[in-house]
DNA sequence: ATGTCC
């Protein structure tokens, strides 16, 4: 009898392709030879894999034999020789991973444009801050895992003293009404984007919908964030007739939950399976927009992206409602995404921007600092460099093993009060100096976007323990 | 980012 069970990570241990071998091996195994004993199965697969032209013929194992020789004559897509254009801001301070990783996927032959962002660092195939523009196809893992993931401002017509006056009202606001990494709402409220069609229509998709559910409304873990802080309005060219002031505003930062990641998890085998790439680049796989998957993509990603966006403004309905107040205008915008724009010729392309902002002539979105460190309102200067795109954020200094090694939760306290910020949650891997300084940032992304407002947090909640590094 | 391994 067959003792432990072979998984598809002992058929690559094996030297099996990723892809339709391994899932076929599998397959076969379970429905043919579980009286085997494991180390049976495996002599038998790795004969098929070392001579596939012999099995090919046969009833049983022909399959697999024919799957092993289509992935050895095809042969990974080819990228690219030497280096390709592209546009870096703020160069100086990104790390080498995040550089050749956009220098690899500017190699790809779909690549079309592509740019980096000041706040750029590694990530799974395109870098974090990386944008790309493609023709026709879509790279999951060019839009990254959070799908969707993005920011959202309400901005009150309240006098910025309100919150001190009112920390623990607001504290307790916090606290109540949203809800973090792997705790949700007893009762979520409901939201027309349950009722899309793509809930019952995309395989994937269905599988999540109970989760979507019980997610709504709820924020990650990590980076993000929902706070209380003031904005100053510099500019009254904001899309909202706001004048020149300063006001009570709510930021959050959150994507698609769980949703999203099962989508990107998903979607990025199929393209993996479908679009075989050099090792190091397997994680620019795409998918061609005009097949199958790649429509279900599309409509899985703009879902996630949507069901996000709910997300986001439950968190902000829920504090209205106690606030009992109405906010005077809402700026949010996605930067985990792909959208259909055109190019400076005006060809349609396809614009990945993983932790990038959207920043076209004239367009509104935030970029947050950290949780001590000014956010801003920015508008979009259209500059085709950068394909109409900013920065994220401020990007990391410091990895989170690293935060957790080098510094200490009194130092971060310390830090906190002197800035006059209140964090209930998170930990020393959000703390303000693990980031980038926002402001030379911002200062590298001039030609990018122009600063319409500054936001600055004061009470922030975040994924954990509520006292963690609470510094009242 | 994510109940972090198909």
């Amino acid at each position: 009898m067959a003792s432990a069970k072979l998984t598809a990570k002992d058929l690559l241990t094996l030297g099996f392709p990723s892809g339709k071998p391994v899932t076929i091996a599998l397959q076969l195994i379970d429905t043919y030879y579980t009286d085997l004993a494991r180390n049976h199965q495996i002599e038998l697969l790795q004969d098929v894999l070392t001579a596939p032209e012999q099995y090919k013929l046969q009833a049983t194992l022909g399959p697999l034999a024919q799957a092993i020789l289509t992935q050895k004559s095809s042969g990974p897509i080819e990228l690219k020789p030497g280096k390709q254009k592209f546009a870096i801001y703020g160069g100086e301070n990104i790390e080498g991973g995040a550089l050749h990783q956009m220098e690899l996927a500017m190699r790809l032959p779909i690549a079309q444009a592509g740019a980096l962002m000041p706040d750029a660092h590694q990530g799974y195939g395109l870098p974090i801050g990386g944008v790309l523009a493609t023709h026709n196809v879509a790279i999951p893992y060019g839009v990254g895992v959070d799908i969707g993931c993005r920011m959202c401002m309400s901005i009150y017509d309240i006098h910025t003293g309100f919150i001190d006056k009112n920390q623990d009202k607001l504290k307790k606001m916090l606290l109540d009404n949203t809800r973090f990494g792997h705790t949700s709402f007893k009762r979520p409220m409901n939201h027309p984007v349950m009722d899309r069609p793509e809930f019952s229509e995309l395989p994937i998709v269905r599988e999540m919908k109970d989760r979507a559910y019980q997610q709504l409304g709820t924020s990650g873990g990590g980076n993000h964030f929902v706070e209380f802080g003031t904005v100053e309005i510099h500019d009254v060219n904001n899309d909202h007739d706001l004048p020149k002031g300063k006001y009570l505003a709510i930021l959050s930062h959150s994507g698609s939950r769980r949703l999203g990641a099962n989508i990107a998890g998903y979607y990025t085998k199929v393209a993996m399976d479908a679009c075989q790439l050099p090792p190091d680049a397997k994680h620019l796989a795409w998918l061609d927009l005009d097949t199958e998957a790649g429509q279900e993509y599309w409509l899985a990603m703009n879902l996630a992206g949507d069901y996000a966006s709910a997300c986001h403004h439950q968190i902000h309905e829920r504090l209205a409602n106690k606030l009992t107040e109405q906010p005077m205008a809402v700026i949010e915008n996605h930067h985990n995404f792909a959208w259909k724009e055109k190019d400076a010729t005006g060809k349609e392309v396809i614009v990945h921007r993983k932790g990038a902002t959207p920043a076209g002539k004239g367009v509104m979105g935030i970029i947050p600092g950290s949780m001590a460190t000014p956010g801003f309102i920015v508008r979009g200067k259209g500059e085709a460099a950068s394909i109409n795109s900013a920065s994220h954020g401020a990007g990391r200094l410091m990895s989170r093993t690293e935060a957790k090694k080098t510094l200490s939760l009194p130092q971060v306290r310390k830090y906190l009060q002197k800035a006059g910020v209140d964090v209930l949650g998170s930990g020393l891997d959000e703390a303000p100096m693990v980031y980038k300084d926002i402001n030379k940032v911002m200062a590298s992304q001039q030609d990018l976007v122009e600063v319409v407002g500054t936001f600055h947090p004061k009470i922030v909640r975040m994924n954990g323990d509520e006292k963690y590094i609470e510094v009242d």
